[in-house]
DNA sequence: CGATAGCTTTACGTATACGTCAATCGTATT
DNA sequence: AATACGATTGACGTATACGTAAAGCTATCG
């Protein structure tokens, strides 16, 4: 169905995509489709993009965006709903980048980095379990209350 | 020796909060105090009652801040660094203020939008998860090539 | 070949969340 | 009384994260 409703786009990207395997998972995606797969706008993708956080082949002017270039999308629309600036996120992406590479020094430091990203996490994950107790408690008055001027 | 430290302060806030018992969970709060304790400014404190997040009483002018307030404050805080709008958090502040009260309606609804906020909330627990996953991965990677670099 | 769809850049506008003076006022110490 | 401290209210400025036209390129359909 997704396919048969795409067979009236057109653009370079499109083509290009279209051209290079269909089936489940893509190796190319256009601007369209990520901004339809994580629900963002064309102009935010461009935004991340302008900040350097995503950066996609080209083809005629138009974006190409690889499977690679997709999960940081993924990221960023992930970290951004967690609280995170674009900065940060970008912070987080050149050590996701380069998670191999470079001498003893720099693994030791993307090591370090992610240990306290982690815990910065977990500590994130206290605060919500500290939100949800209350909402808790909230429901269960209000709920309590419902049945008791129910019974009346 | 925060009561020593204390001992130079001024202003109508601070005199009255200091005449109302020091010990250990005190009665009222000065702006400074919440600013201290939760890490925000002055500014920013001022800035959520203008958004009708707080509403302190006041003493010649200055703002003298209730348990409750403190509270609510402790909720900002927290629901900011979860990623929240102050329009977002107001909303749940509302639900938060008249947890007992209206009629069954009232209760209804309120039940169900703390219901819903927690499954939101749980929802984002396993963002944070699936981060962590990633993190631990990238942090093992780098780890494994540390100690075989070494090795060498 | 003209219309249409989809993509592009450029530029200015907007919403959120404060920061930064500046002026002022009350209280407290010297 | 003078000075200093802490708080207050505007008013304007700033950073982040996009939104919204406007105008143009390009490929495909009819």
């Amino acid at each position: 169905m997704k396919a048969a409703t795409k067979k009236a786009r057109k653009g370079a990207a499109k083509a290009f995509v279209e051209a290079h395997g269909e089936a489940e998972a893509p190796d190319f995606f256009s601007i369209s489709d990520l901004s339809e797969e994580f629900g963002v706008t064309h102009r935010a993708i461009r935004f991340y993009e302008t900040k350097g956080l995503l950066s996609p082949k080209r083809l005629n002017g138009a974006r190409i965006y690889s499977r690679r270039d997709r999960a940081r999308l993924r990221i960023i629309v992930r970290a951004k709903s967690l609280g995170y600036t674009l900065e940060d996120t970008k912070d987080y992406l050149d050590l996701y980048g380069q998670q191999g590479e470079g001498r003893i020094k720099q693994l030791e430091i993307t090591a370090a980095r992610s240990a306290e990203m982690i815990a910065e996490l977990q500590a994130k994950k206290q605060q919500i379990d500290e939100q949800i107790e209350e909402l808790r408690l909230i429901n269960e008055v209000c709920r309590r209350k419902i049945t008791k001027k129910k019974a009346r």
